[in-house]
DNA sequence: CGGAATCCCCAATGATACTG
DNA sequence: CAGTATCATTGGGGATTCCG
């Protein structure tokens, strides 16, 4: 893969853009833009674990606007991450679960988590050693 | 993994937390907002071909501003992920290049990155089926 | 219960100009 | 060349309210 594999312009047709930064339909950067939208990777590996109705999602990613959850769930169906089941009684219940597209996705992701976790000393010691330098320059 | 741990608050004593978008220092979320911040990524990639030079990152990465530039690398720097090398010569030159731990991210990276080529054709297709109910209901 | 609509603010980002 | 400093802008997202 070369850098420019970021930037291409391959044009997806229709699409009102979901996240109109400005920057071009690149697949892979819509996908990173994505997973650091701040609620997106919570609400998939929290659905990784099983379907979920929508306040328990709410209550289970901490802080999340119910704006925000609502959004973001769009967002992801959208994209055929997740599916949305709607069972029409009263009061209303609304589940939502990965599809396999979604599924498949955990994969690489798990992988970037246990990255995370595995180098967090690095970077909690790396960090240290900037704001030291950093001190006495 | 189990959902909570993307929530947990594993606090790194000093730290005036880079992102302080108000969530607590949660290693996980830590990491992925770094890579949702639209640059790190890209910058990342770049300097993973080979070390460069500021202007030449400038170039590689289209439409960044210096500002941006400056920032993102001084976060990865901070966080380990990459180094920095003055030669105090006139003019100046600086050069920057993915330290081990750095290189270490991108394999789980580039994994992320292929899952987002493998299955771009997927999501297209998913955010055309997606407009199309929203069109007709 | 599960949203949609509205208001509003501030933090992230860009633009511009200046400097060692 | 490689930044730093300052100002202007904007849109992401929280809070709140209303609806079926």
């Amino acid at each position: 893969m070369t850098p420019d594999d970021l930037n291409t312009d391959a044009a997806s047709a229709l699409d009102p853009a979901p996240s109109s930064t400005g920057h071009r339909n690149c697949p892979v950067r819509d996908v990173l833009d994505r997973l650091g939208d701040k609620w997106s990777t919570l609400i998939l590996v929290t659905l990784s674990q099983s379907p979920q109705r929508f306040n328990a999602l709410a209550r289970a990613v901490p802080d999340i606007s119910r704006r925000m959850l609502t959004e973001t769930l769009r967002h992801l169906e959208r994209d055929g991450l997740i599916w949305r089941e709607v069972t029409p009684s009263t009061p209303p219940s609304v589940r939502y679960g990965l599809t396999p597209l979604g599924a498949s996705l955990m994969s690489p992701l798990t992988e970037l988590i246990a990255w995370a976790e595995r180098h967090q000393p690095e970077i909690v010691a790396a960090r240290a050693r900037f704001n030291g330098r950093m001190a006495n320059s």
